[in-house]
DNA sequence: ATATAAAAAATTATCGACAAAAATCGCACC
DNA sequence: GGTGCGATTTTTGTCGATAATTTTTTATAT
């Protein structure tokens, strides 16, 4: 029996716009915070319900999930949430290490005094969720959204557009899987002093410094998965075979 | 007045699957050839009288476009054609040179027979219509279709589907602005140049020489528009303002 | 004439119903 | 016990209508 996620009457407020973009968004969070387990079946009458809106609603929204790449969907069988696996978090590692290392050179080498002061705030907030998480006293979710925008500034003086827009792709993907990891106790303060180390070589405007640090960061971070048996398992073994979503 | 552009029952055939994928590979189709030109307006009911369905399967069809961001979405005013301009040339540029070159990389040093075969056949028939087209025989789609499978040869061997999908965005995106350049006399014989010495350098297995010369071939291919007065404003100036599709 | 506001037209977003296809079940048969 | 086949149920794809919103037009005052 599986039930507890999805079901019962889960109400979306958020009154920002049209319906579609809220369950978009709604939908969104659900399977990168894990509600919606990989690979599982996403009916349209099922989450019609849920919801309170049109099935055109729904599958508008999940549609628009597939350009994310959270959702995949296969012609005269519906919609289902992407599969996750060892060998995609290698390759999106591998990817994410490209993107994130152009568009960072960049940001450097573009480097101007607005963008300093961002990343300098950034940094600060991410220093104290992190100095916070040592001792227990912020959650996950805090720390995650203060690393995003730590690595957003990092990215956010490149100048090509579309650098930027693909490394935000890779970036959000890489969310599910951070997750999964923050499951293990990981070493918290090895994290930090790569964000440290990151911050001063971009502030010093040494490019090459920094991009080797931040793929060093990036490949680590895979690390803690692929160094826990129990992870890879939970990854290639059983992804939690529950077709339904009911 | 403008008509010639779309309207009169163009009933799409192509039998293949579901209503909506073929009413988004046509349109697909129509934006990367100029039928449909950039800023212009994609009025559902216009659309679903023309290809004779309902305006679900429209929307959803022009949805999936913005994957592609060949279209682009805005709340409760509709979708329109996504813009070009000198500048998205400019970083679409930046960042095909970066994937273009790290998936050429991956490529050559995973070289296996069988990708080298096939990368052989690619650029025989490659040669054949670039012949051709000098001599004024082929056609200019046929040129395209074969440019563009050389360069997935070219890419098909990297391990990351990651970066060989990001890769595959941004090619297809580039194809608008190539049917643009197609108008003005270009050299193609210096084209064909750099294909083959492409070609040879990963039969080589000379990685740095390869994606040396893959750089400079995708920076050359904006300088045609770049160097051209004529087509700089057209795209930046008046990208047609008819605004309505009627 | 020009600006402003109300009314009309056009367009998009959402709905619920139905048709088409796939998955599931039940039963005969080996 | 398993295996193929047809009927039933579930799920997806498509439709056309209506509500909500934006754009255009018309009317009115400055």
């Amino acid at each position: 029996m599986d039930a507890e996620n999805a079901g019962r009457a889960d109400q979306v407020e958020t009154n920002s716009g049209t319906a579609i973009d809220t369950i978009y968004r709604e939908l969104r969070r659900r399977i990168i915070d894990g509600i919606y387990l990989p690979e599982q079946k996403l009916k349209i009458e099922h989450l019609r319900a849920g919801f309170q809106v049109s099935s055109s609603t729904v599958r508008e929204a999940l549609t628009r999930l597939t350009s994310d790449h959270l959702v995949t969907a296969e012609e005269h069988r519906g919609f289902r949430v992407t599969p996750m696996s060892m060998a995609d978090l290698e390759d999106l590692t591998q990817a994410r290490i490209v993107l994130e290392c152009a568009v960072l050179r960049d940001s450097i080498n573009n480097a101007t005094e607005d963008w300093e002061l961002r990343l300098v705030g950034a940094y600060q907030r991410l220093t104290r969720a992190e100095t916070k998480l040592l001792h227990d006293g912020a959650s996950f979710d805090t720390w995650e959204e203060c690393n995003r925008v730590f690595h957003d500034a990092l990215a956010a003086n490149a100048h090509s557009v579309w650098l930027k827009r693909l490394r935000q792709l890779l970036f959000q993907q890489s969310e599910r899987y951070r997750r999964l990891s923050s499951t293990v106790a990981t070493s918290r303060a090895e994290v930090h002093a790569e964000h440290m180390a990151i911050f001063e070589a971009a502030i010093a405007h040494d490019a090459e410094r920094a991009t080797a640090l931040l793929h060093d960061h990036v490949w680590r971070a895979a690390n803690v998965i692929r160094d826990n048996t129990a992870l890879r398992k939970a990854l290639d073994k059983g992804p939690e075979r529950r077709g339904s979503s009911k």
